[in-house]
DNA sequence: GTCTATAGCTAGATAGAC
DNA sequence: GTCTATCTAGCTATAGAC
C-alpha cells in the first residue's frame, strides 16, 4: 500500500474547518480537497460515502471531542467543580479559537435533508448538556436548577458565536465565557 | 405590462422563508422559485442581480422589520419599558414563529464570499442591540449595564433559536424569551 | 493510496416569445 | 411581467492508470 498523504487526525481537522465556515451545501469537493492537499478522488477512497459521510465523520469526531474535552473533565471524580469548570472553559475557547471560529454544530444545522447530521448534533447537544447539569449538581444546585443552567451555558456559547460572527467581533464570545462561569459560581 | 402574480410583500416572504431554512448555498434558484410560484427567468426579472440581489433584498426587509417592531417599539415616547419590553417579545415571538423557524441572519453568516451581506447583518445586530440598550437606560441601568444586557438578549435569542434547530425543540426559544423578561425586569 | 481524466448532472444565469 | 428553452460553469461522483 501506498503511504498516507496525510493522517486522518489532520485529515479530519482540516475537512472540518472547511464545514465549519462554509457549511455542507457550501463546501465543495473542491474546497476540502484543497483543504487537505488530497485530491477529489483521494477524498472519495478514504470516504466512500463522499460529502455525506465526511459530515458525518467530522460530526463523530466532535463527539469524540466534547466527550474527552468536557463531558469527561466536567465528571471526573476528586477534583473541585470550580477547576474542572475552569478547564472545560479553557477547551471550549480552544474549541472554537477563542471566538474566531464558529460552531460546526451551528454550520451543519440547516436543512441540508441529511437525517443522520441532525441526529449526530443533537447528541452532541446533549452530551454538552448532560456535563454541564452534573457540574451543577455536584454544585449543590437541585437538579431542575443544574438543567436549566447547563442549557444557558449552551445558549451563550452558540448565541455569542454568532454574534462573534455577525460583528465580526470574538469578544462577544469571550465575555460569553466569563457569563458562564458566573452561571456556575456559587457566592 | 402585465400584471404582477405575486405582490413585492409575499415574494420577500417567500424567499426568506427559504434562505432561513436552507442558507445562501443551500437554497437553490429552483427552491425560490418553488416558493413563490415564479419561473426562475422571472425572479432575475425582479432581482437582476440574482441570488446576491435576493439575499440583500431580504435582509433589507429584514432591517426595516427590525427597525419597526422591535426598535420603534422599545424607544416609543410615553409607554412604559415593562409595556414596551412585552410587545418586542411579542413581535420576536412572531418572527420566529415561537421558536419554530430560525434566524436568517444566522443561516445567511456562512462564508459565500458576499461583503454586502456581513454588512447587513451586522448592522441588524447593532440595530437591536441599540433598542435594547435604550431600554435599559430608561430603566435606569447605567450605559455599561444596558449595553451588557442589549447584548445578553441578542445572545440569548441567537443562542436558543440554535439549540432549537439543533434539537428540534422550540421549547429552548420560549425560554429563553423568558429570560430577556427578566434581564429587564427591575426587580 | 493517490492521481488524472471524465462522466453526468444541476446550478446560476440569459435569450427571446408572448 | 411571465414564460419556455437553453447556455455554460461548477458540482458530485466514478473509472482506471500508477
Amino acid at each position: 500500500m501506498r503511504p498516507q498523504k496525510i493522517d486522518d487526525a489532520k485529515l479530519i481537522e482540516g475537512l472540518m474547518s472547511v464545514l465549519q465556515s462554509k457549511g455542507f451545501e457550501g463546501a465543495s469537493l473542491n474546497d476540502l480537497a484543497k483543504a487537505t492537499g488530497l485530491q477529489k478522488a483521494s477524498l472519495y477512497h478514504r470516504f466512500p460515502g463522499g460529502k455525506n459521510e465526511i459530515a458525518v465523520m467530522v460530526l463523530e469526531f466532535v463527539y469524540t471531542w466534547i466527550k474527552d474535552n468536557i463531558y469527561l473533565v466536567l465528571t471526573e471524580k476528586g477534583v473541585a467543580p470550580a477547576t474542572k469548570l475552569q478547564r472545560a472553559i479553557q477547551h471550549t475557547k480552544e474549541l472554537y479559537q477563542n471566538g474566531e471560529k464558529s460552531c460546526i454544530l451551528n454550520a451543519l444545522s440547516l436543512d441540508s435533508g441529511l437525517v443522520a447530521v441532525g441526529d449526530q448534533i443533537s447528541k452532541i447537544m446533549l452530551l454538552w448538556m448532560e456535563a454541564f447539569t452534573a457540574l451543577g449538581v455536584e454544585q449543590g444546585f437541585t437538579a431542575a436548577q443544574a438543567k436549566a443552567k447547563a442549557r444557558q451555558s449552551l445558549v451563550l456559547v452558540q448565541g455569542s458565536l454568532v454574534l462573534s460572527k455577525g460583528l465580526s467581533d470574538p469578544s462577544h464570545f469571550q465575555k460569553a465565557m466569563v457569563d458562564v462561569k458566573m452561571l456556575f459560581t456559587n457566592e
